[in-house]
DNA sequence: TGATTTTGCTAAAACGTTTTATATAATTGT
DNA sequence: ACAATTATATAAAACGTTTTAGCAAAATCA
């Protein structure tokens, strides 16, 4: 009760060395020769008092603190809290505690946050970058930890990302609208330089070039989701007349569109088709069920974490060795919503 | 380059001792009376190299990580992943970082994490606690780290807590439902011994009582989703002709049962009314939009944040002292699927 | 038997801070 | 001018581990 346990105690308690328990507990007993009966007299001892090392101490020691960090654009989302889940699972076998935290894709704070990080000797970096992050990331990467980004490609950042095919994909959403007779096709964005929307951006623009067709592109204020709202409302009262069918970058967009398509009466797909980037249960729900591109989110997370658990595993100059772009594919789930 | 840089050898370079740093750094240098001179030196050595320090270093030596751990059922739910936003945010703010992981309902699994966290010295925990915990969380409380329960009432364990008043919620759900002229009112819950889900059901079961009605109840099996939607099918197809209502216990099981409706082409609310504990986005936009019991989110987050983050200040004789247990109340969000 | 190797264990340094107790110089009071 | 106080800075211990280098006893070898 008076004196907190410690290895220290316990060698004191039981006669014998910190070195010897230190290494029975970490199962160096065979290769450091340590007899038996020591071993079981540690162990027993151990399991009496129910000690548990301090994790800290031992990480300031060894310089590994067994935590990763999680940097999201924000948990709320399903499409981030979906992929926390995955990799807070596979982390946690590996002997892993995940510290996360949401950016909102505000460039300053993101660098605070690693900072901190960096202060706690996290051992490696999960992050999907806000804009503006280049030289920080890249010092982050310098400083040895590995860094997996995640979602966007960040132009200079030599470092393991798990990205998707964003323009391919919304190439052949586009492309698919068009094979089913629409030709007044409306892309729907953020008014933002992430890589993965302007990616989104282009892929619908060559779809609709390759095709001789008018691009009708919409770009919202990113911050805010009443006034984006409001904006989608008002270019859709402008243009409704003139559109036959959306593409949303992203499903949070989409969603404001379904609010503002519905506040105005149109029907989808008679009065106008819709697409979304990135599937959400509720679009499957919706009546009609909307037709959208859907994110491998379990391969996503399970590169990602891979990734760097394979880095972990290796010494600080192999870290940065021959750095990984991994670039995977998205589903296309036809639904209703866009069916002529 | 050569050697990292640490109080030591910023003490080394400037020739002046490491306590004079620590003092500077910690903004003890007027309390400590460091001459203004030898202050401004020491800050701008440490700008000019850019020091950070060691933040388990000084955990070690203080007994204080700033680190919370967030214990919930699962952070992919948007109920969970929603909190987990608000409590980083305002966790941030006071300077503690957030440390997560999903219990998936298993009490073994959670065991070992508070274990884990308990080795981590984290300094609070906020947990959404499986059933059979509880001998745990008394031995956590007792460690003298402040522990906030949320969601969910443990018997026998003196914490805090944040709830909400599910039984009122469900009583005015249901006595709503009968007001409107139903008769035949179901409710859908699982299979648990969870105080949340036991409070909601009795809630339920007193408004059916209450109005000389016959309580229609449906446990599911907890794990596994399509299992539970299958089970939610074949239940709805003996017994829709029956049933007039249904209340469903929790949002989750409320998507499955409007799949169930769906595929067995019911009509909502003509066929059958529906209220779901736990708003969601996809009930405001579903067709027709699903009348709700919504939790304070904000709130919630809120309230089990600044108790904790109040506690932390407390010495930790003071830390369980008075336990606090705060009940918030629901909104009824009326829509459109109960409305004769 | 004496030299060598193997076995079993430990002393002490190191990780990078914070903090207590204390030393010295400068100032004030009388 | 001497004591008492105040201002400024530091030495050293402590937090609880891991790990390097090494010691003594036992076993093996020649």
């Amino acid at each position: 009760m008076g004196k907190k346990t410690s290895i220290t105690s316990i060698a004191k308690h039981l006669g014998i060395s910190t070195t010897t328990i230190s290494f029975v507990l970490n199962g160096k007993a065979q290769e450091k020769r340590i007899s038996d009966q020591l071993v079981k007299k540690v162990l027993d001892y151990v399991e009496e008092i129910d000690y548990k090392p301090n994790a800290l101490a031992r990480s300031l020691r060894t310089g590994k603190s067994n935590t990763i960090a999680l940097i999201v654009e924000d948990i709320s989302f399903p499409f981030f809290s979906a992929i926390a889940k995955e990799i807070e699972a596979k982390a946690y076998k590996s002997g892993y505690k995940i510290i996360y935290s949401s950016t909102e894709n505000d460039t300053a704070k993101t660098e605070e946050l690693i900072e901190i990080y960096q202060e706690k000797h996290v051992d490696g970096y999960i992050i999907v970058p806000p804009t503006g992050i280049q030289a920080k990331i890249v010092e982050l990467c310098a400083s040895g930890k590995p860094v997996v980004v995640l979602d966007r490609y960040l132009e200079g950042v030599q470092t393991d990302y798990v990205l998707v095919n964003n323009d391919e994909s919304v190439y052949s959403a586009t492309k698919y609208l068009i094979d089913q007779g629409y030709k007044n096709i409306a892309f729907i964005t953020l008014n933002s330089l992430q890589s993965q929307m302007l990616d989104r951006l282009s892929g619908y623009e060559k779809a609709i070039l390759d095709n001789n067709l008018t691009p009708i592109i919409q770009k919202l204020t990113p911050a805010g989701r009443l006034e984006r709202e409001k904006e989608l409302l008002s270019f859709l009262e402008k243009k409704c007349s003139s559109i036959e069918a959306i593409v949303f970058s992203t499903n949070y967009i989409c969603v404001g569109g379904l609010k503002a398509i519905k506040q105005l009466g149109l029907r989808i797909p008679e009065d106008i088709a819709v697409v979304s980037f990135d599937d959400y249960e509720l679009f499957e729900m919706y009546s009609p069920a909307i037709t959208s591109i859907a994110q491998p989110i379990e391969a996503i997370s399970e590169n990602a974490i891979n990734l760097l658990l394979s880095r972990l595993g290796k010494k600080a100059s192999e870290v940065s060795q021959n750095p990984q772009k991994i670039i995977l594919s998205t589903t296309f789930v036809p639904r209703d919503s866009c069916t002529k």
